[in-house]
DNA sequence: TAAATCTGTAACAATAAACAGAACAGTTAT
DNA sequence: ATAACTGTTCTGTTTATTGTTACAGATTTA
C-alpha cells in the first residue's frame, strides 16, 4: 500500500493549525520532507474531495475548505483509498474451477464489510481532534 | 497493496473445500492462476503461522492445520499484513517541524485503533462461514 | 506593466516492490 | 530406483510509486 493517507494527515494537520492562513506547498513539502509537485497532486486531490481550497498566484497556496471539526478521518481515508484495501491479486483466478469463479465476489462483499466497520471507526475521530494530539 | 490476502484467502478456501485431503501447490496454483512458487511461499507463511501444515514427498502436498470454523478471517489477516494497513510514507519527516516530529506516533496510535476496529469485525467471520457461501 | 511568487500539470527518470520462472536439493510413496 | 512432491534460492521482468524538471497560468506588489 502507498502512503497516501499517511501523507494527506499530514498535510491537512498542518493545515489544520495554520488556522486560516494561506500555506504553501514548499512550507508543506519541508515539513512532510517531500518533493512539492508531490504535495501538490496530493492538494488536488484533497481538492477535488472538497477537503482543501487553493489559491494560485503571489501568497498563494492553500488552508481547509471547512472548520477542522467537520472533517472526520474516514472522509480522508474515503478521498485517498484506491482499490480494495485489503488488497486485491492481478491475476485473474480460474473461471473452471468453482472456487476461482466465485471467490473475488466473495471477497468483495468480505471487504466491503470490513471496511464498513473500518470507516465507522475512522469516523469517530475528526482532523480537529487529531491535531489537537500534538503539543 | 499487494494481493497476499486475497492469495492467502483463496488457498485456504481451497483447503477447507478439500476437508482432509492433501492438496498440491500444483492444483492450488491453478486455481489461483499464479506460479506455484509462489503458492509454496504464501503456504510457507500461513505454516508458520499455524494455519496449515505440509507434508513432503509423493502423495504430499497442504491442508488446515485445524477445522475450519477454528479459523477466523482476522487470523488470515493477521498472518498475512505486512506494516501499516493504512499506509506509511518512507519519507522521514522534518523532525525540525512541531508536527513532523510527532505525526508518525499519533498515526501509529490512529493506525492501532482502526485495526483493533477491523480486527474485530474480521474476527466475526471464520473461514468455515466464509466457504460455505461457495455454491 | 513588469517582476516576483505562487499554483497546476505534464512528461519523464529513478527507485522500489511485486511477481514469474528456472533450477535444484531434499523427502516420501511405491 | 523412480516418480511425484515440497522448500528454497536466485535472477529476470513487470508494475507501482516517488522524484525531478520544466513551464504555462494566476495573482500580488511596486
Amino acid at each position: 500500500m502507498n502512503g497516501r493517507f499517511a501523507i494527506s494527515m499530514h498535510i491537512l494537520t498542518l493545515l489544520a493549525k495554520a488556522n486560516g492562513e494561506w500555506v504553501t506547498s514548499d512550507f508543506l513539502a519541508s515539513s512532510v520532507n517531500i518533493n512539492p509537485v508531490l504535495v501538490r497532486k496530493e492538494l488536488s486531490n484533497l481538492r477535488n474531495k472538497g477537503l482543501v481550497i487553493s489559491r494560485e498566484g503571489k501568497n498563494g497556496g492553500s488552508m481547509l475548505a471547512k472548520p477542522a471539526s467537520q472533517i472526520r478521518v474516514s472522509d480522508v481515508f474515503l478521498a485517498t483509498r484506491q482499490g480494495a484495501f485489503l488488497g486485491t491479486s492481478r491475476n485473474i483466478p480460474n473461471p473452471d474451477c468453482p472456487v476461482g469463479k466465485q471467490i473475488n465476489k466473495h471477497l468483495d462483499t468480505l471487504y466491503e464489510e470490513a471496511e464498513n466497520a473500518l470507516i465507522q471507526q475512522l469516523g469517530d475521530s475528526t482532523l480537529d481532534s487529531f491535531s489537537r494530539r500534538f503539543d
